[in-house]
DNA sequence: ATATGGCCCTGGTTGC
DNA sequence: TGCAACCAGGGCCATA
């Protein structure tokens, strides 16, 4: 499931493909919809405006629009945006005009080159959302960005919380971007068992879980992320990470620290898988 | 206010 | 072998 790592190869993918592009047209399909926007409004919304840049924020993929239509060349900066979340099952693929349509594509833009960007979306989890930037304010997550989020910060989000420590990585009004993967990953490389209560950490934990935190989400995103259900990044190319995986997943299998059996519970709703021994 | 659990949705897996 | 029930989970919403 696209998680921050995957969010971002996905987004940087799309970038150096379409940057600059000019939208001709969209077609959406007339399923109900995985849309915040209506379907017909971010049509109109779309067409006829350039991709200025597209970007990252938290799990959202933010494609910056222009003017539309002759100011597209003369009024500066992006004028509106189209965010997209991927959902657990959401891919952005940039394909050749003549590619096969696959199942379950909800979104066609269509580009200049006669290429075209395109949402596909078994699950329908995902959602599209057009903004004008003339009467709203940019695309910012609720939570803090996780690569960047320095010590204090980290440790004041977890002050006096009662709920587990693996729930509150995954809320994403606290930190943007953690999802089930890099939590239970994360958890494992700070040696930190995902049932404690998330203000009883320590200070040292606590350092030990954002630098941890960092590095995982770094190095999956040196690997173009993990491939697990059907994740592809903008060219359709799988990722490595699950490779690297210790935990998630693993359920049953060996420990690569201690050879203990992987432990797999039901946390927050979420499968969570941990070491019993390494994780205290 | 904070925390929890149900719901959406389909494809892959499991079980009879 | 074939079919149906079950499960996965991000984010949103209702509820305690």
């Amino acid at each position: 499931m696209p998680e921050l790592p995957e969010v971002e190869t996905v987004a940087r993918g799309v970038d150096e493909r379409v940057r600059g592009e000019r939208i001709v047209a969209v077609h959406f399909s007339r399923f109900p919809q995985p849309f915040k926007t209506p379907a017909t409004r971010q049509k109109r919304g779309l067409e006829d405006r350039k991709l200025l840049a597209i970007h990252r924020t938290g799990k959202h993929i933010v494609c910056e629009l222009s003017a539309a239509g002759p100011e597209r060349n003369t009024i500066p900066g992006p004028q509106a945006q189209w965010i997209v979340h991927l959902g657990m099952t959401g891919r952005l693929v940039v394909t050749a005009a003549e590619a096969p349509i696959a199942q379950h594509t909800h979104a066609r833009i269509c580009l200049e080159s006669g290429r075209e960007l395109r949402f596909v979306d078994p699950r329908r989890f995902g959602r599209l959302e057009w903004r004008d930037l003339g009467k709203a304010e940019p695309f910012t997550a609720a939570g803090l960005e996780p690569l960047t989020i320095g010590k204090k910060a980290f440790a004041d989000l977890f002050c006096r919380r009662t709920l587990s420590i693996k729930a509150a990585l995954l809320n994403q009004r606290l930190l943007t971007g953690v999802g089930n993967i890099y939590a239970d990953e994360s958890l494992f490389h700070a040696g930190i068992d995902p049932q404690r209560r998330a203000g009883d950490l320590s200070a040292v934990e606590l350092e030990r879980l954002r630098k941890a935190l960092q590095q995982t989400l770094r190095r999956a995103i040196e690997l173009g992320g993990s491939s697990v259900s059907d994740y592809v990044d903008a060219a359709g190319v799988k990722g490595f990470f699950q490779l690297e995986h210790c935990v998630y997943q693993r359920t049953g299998e060996a420990c690569r620290r201690c050879k203990s059996p992987i432990r797999r519970i039901v946390l927050a709703g979420r499968g969570t898988h941990f070491c019993p021994r390494c994780q205290r």
